[in-house]
DNA sequence: CTGTATCCCCTATGATACTG
DNA sequence: CAGTATCATAGGGGATACAG
């Protein structure tokens, strides 16, 4: 889901939302975020199945959209920091509900696993 | 973003919620059925961009995941409605804070136009 | 009205190797 | 350490036509 040109006209905001989180790894990135800041390689080993090509270009859009930040350090071996703007704060509440209903639909997928034919009403 | 196997285990259940949501349709779908109970062509006039072919598919995603219900009726001409499942609704207010960050986020796009070279921090 | 069925393309993502 | 560069591919998504 990479974003789209400034000008479009989102036909719901909700969408403008998705556009900026909803990329495959973006709203796991983010949530690791919201607990601080975080090198390049830390965050590689937090977002587990991501490649380092993916975490590059993901890290980049994020920034691009001005929730994340990206602070290179003058230093041998290179040093970056990776952490969210404020504006990217605002996202919080976002990422802690859609953890929390997360949590509920993984529970629901189990239970769903045990009692078969038992679907959703 | 089709979801994934049911058994897949989420590295972190932001993954799960955004598996569900995160179709190029899914949150501006849910969105609307929020307001209420939406037939077919009700939501393709609604859901604005969207294909046909792709409305019914991120419908029968939703359906799967058990977050929109659809009710045939046995009519001529056809007649199928729409409706958030209960553990649709449960995604309301995350879909209203996700519309409201998409405001807030297409005004900087405005205003980030207006002033050009005025970055984020 | 509410869909399928095809065809096709492009982009998002992955795998792997290389670099300052 | 923190990336690029390349190559490859699946499938998400569009356009169009047809159907019960």
């Amino acid at each position: 889901m990479q974003s789209r040109q400034y000008d479009y006209r989102y036909g719901c905001s909700v969408e403008a939302t998705l556009d900026v989180i909803g990329g495959r790894w973006k709203g796991v990135i983010l949530f690791h975020l919201m607990e601080g800041t975080k090198r390049f390689n830390e965050l590689q080993r937090l977002v587990q199945g991501c490649t380092q090509r993916m975490l590059t270009l993901q890290l980049r859009e994020l920034e691009k959209d001005g929730v994340v930040k990206r602070t290179v350090y003058a230093e041998v071996p290179p040093k970056v920091e990776y952490s969210l703007t404020e504006f990217g704060r605002s996202l919080e509440p976002i990422l802690l509900m859609m953890r929390d209903w997360g949590d509920r639909y993984v529970s629901q997928l189990v239970e769903q696993k045990s009692k078969v034919g038992v679907g959703f009403d």
